[in-house]
DNA sequence: CTGAAAGCGCTTACAG
DNA sequence: CTGAAAGCGCTTACAG
C-alpha cells in the first residue's frame, strides 16, 4: 500500500546532469540562454528519473496550484457531474485538474468548502447551483477568479453561464407544432422557479408564433415531481379531453404525465405526446415509449465555463451572463418509431 | 472579481506580535516552550490578521497536505456523491479536505487523475468503483494510503469497504415474509454482476428459512433497467398467477414491475408486495405507491471508508474487505399505509 | 551560456 | 522561554 514516498527532486536532475539546479530548472522550463546540448542532457536525466517537478514547490513561487475547485450544492450530482466533465474537457488532461466540493446548499458549508479550495491556493472558482435561478453571489472576497454555472450569479458584474430556458420551452413547441399538435398543455413545476417560467414563456412564444395557445391559457405550476405530473395530466385531461400534447417541465413531471395518460387510456404518441425537461438517462430512455426531451447540454456548459475561467485566470475576465441555447432529443414519446 | 492576492503571512504575525517568526509557529502549532503570555499575544495578533496558514509551505516541510482524492467512474455521482458525504463528515470540517475526480470508467482516465491527484500530494486516495463487483487493483505504485469503496479490490492485501449485497437480500426477503407474503419472485438485473448474484441468494435463503422458495425456484436475472422489469413481470405473472410479492435488484427493475403489475390490474401492495434496491431518491419515494426499499447506506460506507483512509495516514493501515449491512426503508409499495 | 544567491511561507532541531 | 539558521523543492533576477 505504502512506498518511498520522496520521488526524485530537481536537484537529483541537475547533479546528475552536471548542471546547477538553477540551469536545469531553465533547461525543463523552457527558459531561454541555455546550450541546446545542455537541455538536451537534462531532459534526457529527467525522463530517466521520471522526474515529476512538485507543484508544491512551485505553487509556493508562482501563486498558481494547476487546479480549479467546482463547487456544488447539487446533492444528487445530476448537474454538477457532466458540468465537471466538461470542464475537465476544456482544461485537457495533466494540466488543469479540476476538484469537485459539496456545499450540501448549505450557505455556512459553502463558506467551509470555499476556505478550504482557497487555502489550497486554487486558481479559480466555478460556482454550480443547485437551481438554474439566479443565486446571491460569494459572500466574501475571493482573489482568484469565479464563475458561476447552471445558476447565474445575481450580480452583473459576475461572469455567469446557464441553460437558455426560454429556448427550451421554445424548442420543445415548435417540435410539437412540427409534427402537428394543435391541443397542447402546459405542465411544469415549482412557481417559485424561475426556470418554471422562463421554460413555459418560451413554449408559449412559439405556440403563439403558429397561432395557437396552450390549453387553459396558460402553464400548469406546481411541483418538480412525478406525483405533480399525474395529478396536473388527470385535471388536464377532464379540463380538456381533446388534448393532443403535453409539454412538461421535466422528466419527472413527463414520467407522471405518461403514467397517468396510460391509465386513462390515451396511448403515447398516437393519441397525445409528451416532451420532457433534463433528457434526464435514467428517466427518459427508459421510459415507455422512450421520452423525447430538452438537454440542456451540461457537458458544453462545463466547458465553457472551463474555458471562460481560464480566459480569466490568464488576465481576460469576462462579465455578465451567457445563456447555452438547449437542443431537443427525439425519441417515441413524440414520434412513432417507424 | 480579483483581489489582493496574498494574505497575511507568519512573519508577519511574528513581526506584529513582536517575536520571531520562530516562536510564532510555535505558539501557532501548540509547542511546548512557549511563554503563556506569549502564546496569547501571538493568537491575539493571528486572529486580528485573520492569518491562514500557507498550506503549501506546510505541505513542502511535512509531505501532508490535509486533502484526500477520491476518484470514482460512476459517471451519474449517484453512488459517489453520498460516499462522497460520508467522507467529508467523518474527517471533519476545515482539516481534510475531499476532491472529487472523475475517472469516466476508463483505465486511461484513472491513470491520468491518479497522477494529477498524486502530484498535488493528497495524503490518501478513495476509490470508488463503477459497480459494486470487485475490481482490480490500481495498477500503479501509489506512495499514499488507498481504500477501495463500493467497488472491493480483488486484491485482499488491500483495504475495501462495501456493501453487504447478500444480507440487503436477506433484509428485503425477511419483511415480505414478516408481512405475510409467501408467493414470492425474485427479479434481478445482469447475470454478470456478482452484487445480482448476491443479492438474489440472500433473499433465497432467507425465504429458505422461513420455509418458503421463490417462485420458479430461482431468481430471475436479466438487465438493470425497467424495460427489463416490466418483461419479466409479465413473465412471472403469467407463469405464477398468485404470486403476491416480488423482490427487485434495483429501484430501477422495481419500476418497470410496478408499471407492468398496475397494467395487469393487480394492486399494489393489496395483491403484490414490491421491493427495490437502491433506495434512490429520485424514484422511490415518487413511485406510486412510495416504494419500499433496501437502503445501502452509502453515506455511512463513506464514513467508514475515510476513518479507514485517515488510521492508515495516522500509519494504521487495514486489509481485508469489510461489508456494510442494509437497511430497509418500507413504504407504501408492502405496507398499506393506514 | 551558466551558476550562486535570495526567496516563496513555513517548521524544526539547535543554541542561547 | 526565545530566536538565528537551515531546509522543504523550486524559480528568478543578477553576476560572471
Amino acid at each position: 500500500m505504502t512506498d518511498n514516498r520522496k520521488g526524485p527532486t530537481l536537484s537529483d536532475v541537475a547533479r546528475m546532469a552536471g548542471v546547477s539546479i538553477a540551469t536545469a530548472s531553465k533547461a525543463l522550463n523552457g527558459r531561454e540562454h541555455v546550450r541546446e546540448s545542455t537541455r538536451q542532457r537534462v531532459f534526457q536525466v529527467a525522463e530517466a528519473l521520471s522526474f515529476v517537478p512538485n507543484p508544491l514547490a512551485q505553487g509556493l513561487l508562482s501563486g498558481q496550484t494547476g487546479t480549479v475547485g467546482l463547487l456544488t450544492s447539487d446533492l444528487e450530482g445530476r448537474f454538477s457531474i457532466p458540468i465537471m466533465m466538461g470542464a475537465e474537457d476544456a482544461f485537457g488532461a495533466g494540466s488543469t485538474s479540476v476538484f469537485l466540493c459539496d456545499a450540501r446548499g448549505d450557505a455556512i458549508r459553502e463558506r467551509t468548502q470555499i476556505q478550504a479550495l482557497l487555502s489550497r491556493h486554487v486558481d479559480g472558482l466555478i460556482i454550480v447551483g443547485a437551481r438554474p435561478d439566479p443565486r446571491p453571489p460569494l459572500a466574501m472576497r475571493i482573489p482568484v477568479p469565479v464563475v458561476y454555472a447552471y445558476a447565474p450569479s445575481e450580480d452583473p458584474n459576475d461572469y455567469s453561464i446557464t441553460s437558455d430556458n426560454v429556448h427550451g420551452g421554445r424548442l420543445a413547441a415548435e417540435h410539437l407544432v412540427a409534427t402537428g399538435r394543435r391541443r397542447i398543455g402546459i405542465i411544469t413545476g415549482d412557481p417559485g422557479y424561475g426556470a418554471a417560467h422562463d421554460r413555459a414563456s418560451g413554449a408559449i412564444a412559439a405556440l403563439n408564433d403558429a397561432g395557437i395557445s396552450p390549453l387553459g391559457d396558460a402553464a400548469q405550476f406546481g411541483a418538480w415531481s412525478e406525483a405533480w405530473g399525474r395529478g396536473a395530466t388527470h385535471a388536464m385531461v377532464a379540463a380538456h379531453p381533446d388534448l393532443d400534447a403535453l409539454i412538461c417541465g421535466s422528466d419527472q413531471i413527463a414520467r407522471g404525465a405518461m403514467d397517468s395518460l396510460r391509465e386513462l387510456g390515451r396511448e403515447i404518441p398516437d393519441d397525445v405526446a409528451v416532451v420532457g425537461h433534463d433528457n434526464w438517462e435514467v428517466l427518459a430512455p427508459g421510459a415507455r415509449p422512450p421520452l423525447t426531451s430538452i438537454d440542456m447540454r451540461l457537458q458544453e456548459l462545463g466547458r465553457l465555463a472551463a474555458g471562460k475561467l481560464f480566459a480569466a485566470i490568464e488576465g481576460t475576465a469576462s462579465h455578465g451572463l451567457d445563456k447555452l441555447p438547449c437542443r431537443l432529443v427525439p425519441r417515441g414519446s413524440t414520434i412513432r418509431s417507424s
